[in-house]
DNA sequence: GTGGTCTAGACCACG
DNA sequence: GTGGTCTAGACCACC
């Protein structure tokens, strides 16, 4: 069985529920939790992490309006098998990615580095 | 000459002040704000961007605490020519990868595609 | 039960903002504020010392980025438990002890004198 | 010859008029300015170092002030020979001094350590 | 001229 | 409840 691991750091900036919903983007992303998968209930994740159940619905909430999850009222909340990516999705993404490869190059990053790091962490992420 | 563009989105929900410092990031690595340049001077800015002189002040100051940029009481703002970056920092830029990486991929992107658009950003972003 | 006293300046050259962050170092090495202990909230504090809720943020954010406190969402602000001192905060603590002592000495205090003072301030700081 | 050797860091948030009375003060502590020795010109400190006589000038007067050089119209500006110490300068070093100490303490300096450091930088200045 | 500080009060996001 | 953001306008220090 794998086994989704969720740290939050309470004294950082990012809101909670944004910390809880980015774990989980990266848990599926590595393969932690697959297509079908069930998450754990509202109140057990909260439970687990220690956090209020409101900030664990509203990640799950988001996570849904993100197409990332599926929130059946039988069934909980499992992750999606299709994802439908929106053109205002795809913006956001293409904005901060940007972003970050400004800063990399600023910071005296050449090309290759950043390809380098970027094929890195992808490869590290699970096929599934 | 160089024309610095900056595009504030007064409804979103990133502070004004972020906004700015990343849109002053992003023309940095454009090449639109070269090392040694100087930025408009706090009320200029405020004035171009129908904004408070306080919410420029403060994205200054933390472009000038994150070594983008240099606040000299006699000449004003002017964009850093040696970047130090610490250990703190590299770390925060690459958890950002790592999410965003991580998006890209569940939403089906290939190794091949996110890299290129990497590459092609990068390549972008002039050499001056 | 401890008490936290905050004695501002109104008429001082030293920004309020920085007077505060002062007395709550001070009020840290003394142990009226232990490791853990809450802070007023932001609003609790400016009521108390009659200033804007914006200069004691200010205050709390500077004491935040230099690790003497950290801020919680949930709880407001609490001291920290473990300090980071980094090389560059190091280098600063030594140039303001150089410019002190060549004022002692200057002023003719002898090196037993200086240090006697400076046992007598560390010891005056409780253990906690 | 002695040499007065002058560091200003025009990007530094300390305004450059205390940047450059520090620097005499602590000059005169090492001895490389002895008490009856001539400052250089306030035009000709402003060449060497690249400011604005202005706040040379400036600087000038608030060591004089301090009662650390004495400025004579005949012959410039030279290091006083004997230093009549207010009582209103003994409480700003005093409190500067437990401000230090505080942070020493709360980052982990022990008694012992601060005690070297005072003892090690005050041996260093020559005995003039 | 430059940036820095402070205020008073409003509004918002978070939990 | 908490802190964060933003404004409009005033005043000040520095150079």
């Amino acid at each position: 069985m794998r086994i989704l691991l969720i740290e939050l750091d309470m004294s950082s900036e990012t809101p909670i529920y944004i910390q809880l919903r980015n774990q989980i983007v990266i848990g599926i992303a590595y393969g932690n939790l697959a297509p079908g998968d069930s998450l754990p209930t509202v109140r057990q994740m909260a439970q687990d992490t220690e956090i209020n159940a409101m900030t664990v619905s509203k990640a799950y909430n988001l996570l849904k309006n993100e197409g990332f999850i599926e929130i059946d009222r039988r069934h909980g909340a499992t992750v999606s098998k299709n994802s439908n990516i929106s053109e205002e999705y795809k913006n956001r993404i293409y904005s901060e990615l940007e972003l970050i490869i400004a800063e990399c190059k600023i910071n005296g990053l050449s090309k290759n580095k950043i390809v380098t790091i970027c094929e890195n962490l992808y490869t590290k992420m699970n096929k599934v």
